[in-house]
DNA sequence: CGAAACACGTGACTC
DNA sequence: TGAGTCACGTGTTTC
């Protein structure tokens, strides 16, 4: 019910176009010696006007076609902005166009957001996951994960040996907890170590850090392609 | 140079609104008789109808500078669609309107595609990442990582002792290679690991895996909350 | 010159 | 009624 506006604008048209040549003749100024035997061509020069007007016409009836079919497919596209049933009988809500541009802009700007913040995580995900190398000194550090209950993160560099498995593992078992998860990354004759730690109290920290300390540092054999 | 458009309109304007004047006189058929004494208003019927032309062509403007606002914002927050330069003197190459719709449309479905792609991904990088528990059952598995060079993924599932580290470190040295990144995941007793070995030759596989395996399973004191 | 694009005012329609 | 929206034809400008 809603499409059927188009009907009976000619008429107005038509009145303005004899308004027009009531009012107006023929402007131009330096060709109006040429129209002196106007029935060589069977358009004279009103005739020409007109079916040009028409032409006009009819050209900016197709652009107005073609935008029109652009928020058409826009409608479809975006959420929020159709809501017709099976039938466009009855029901149709349709937004008006500058609600229609409004709500575009708003989902591409919630769109455009939510890529860069997905992208930014998986490359965050990517990059500390991938490869962090061991740092040439020795660094041990601990920190809770906020959001996590209860997890500690442990990270420490230092010379790779041997028996550094072990002592880490003891060093974490002295503290009555479990690693969650485990990062080693071992190059050069050097390792880096993530542990997740799980279940460990607030005093546990503390104890954690020395046992690590100490196993880091304990003299073990270099292992450098070892070969056994 | 090209919203200069506006101006000298209003003398069509002027000139319909003259035409329908002398044209069309008081069409209302039954409010006429009401208008025997037109100077109590100082409004006359034409003024009137003059003036609700007016507010009509201003509410009409009104109208179109909103949507063509929007027009502006969604040239501004989309690419590809305003390449002007500092000042928009010369060098600015305005896209027309079904452009502009037609490119943001475009924008809006890849925009889209990027975002379920983006969190398929993410997803799968949680679902794959966060935590894989051990099998119950013991498990070896050997396989090339077909995206990197000379990478390859062994995923071990054991019962957990204290010992396992140290024998899975001189498995791997014992073919010469790199553990270059390790997941390490430890509950109920039993481990689950996996290690990206970097450096192995196509015969180094077998042997790796016939030396994880006897890491595996040699005979070692359980570990459950040892301490030390 | 046309063709294309835009702003404008206006009639029709809806709520 | 009256305010808001739309389609239309037209004048103007740019290429």
């Amino acid at each position: 019910m809603v499409f059927l506006r188009q009907g009976m604008q000619h008429v107005r048209s038509y009145y303005n176009s004899e308004a027009q040549m009531i009012r107006g003749g023929f402007p131009q100024p330096f060709i109006s010696r040429t129209n002196k035997t106007s029935f060589l061509k069977p358009r004279s020069k009103a005739e020409i006007k007109v079916v040009a007007a028409k032409k006009h016409s009819e050209a900016e009836k197709r652009r107005r076609m073609r935008i029109n079919g652009q928020y058409e497919t826009l409608r479809a596209i975006l959420p929020n902005l159709i809501k017709h049933g099976e039938i466009d009988f009855v029901m149709n809500q349709q937004k008006d166009k500058a609600s229609v541009l409004a709500e575009t802009i708003k989902q591409v700007k919630e769109l455009k957001k939510k890529v860069s913040k997905l992208e930014q995580d998986s490359y965050g995900n990517s990059s500390k996951d991938v490869v962090k190398f061991p740092s040439g000194a020795d660094r041990l550090n601990l920190e809770k994960c906020n959001n996590e209950e209860g997890l500690v993160k442990a990270t420490l560099s230092c010379e790779d040996s041997l028996g550094l498995m072990s002592a880490i593992s003891r060093a974490v078992g002295s503290v009555k907890t479990k690693v969650v998860k485990a990062e080693i990354v071992s190059v050069g004759g050097r390792t880096r170590s993530v542990l997740w730690v799980q279940g460990l109290g607030t005093d546990g920290m503390g104890m954690l850090k020395s046992s690590l300390k100490i196993a880091m540092h304990k003299p073990a054999f270099k292992m450098r392609h070892s070969t056994q």
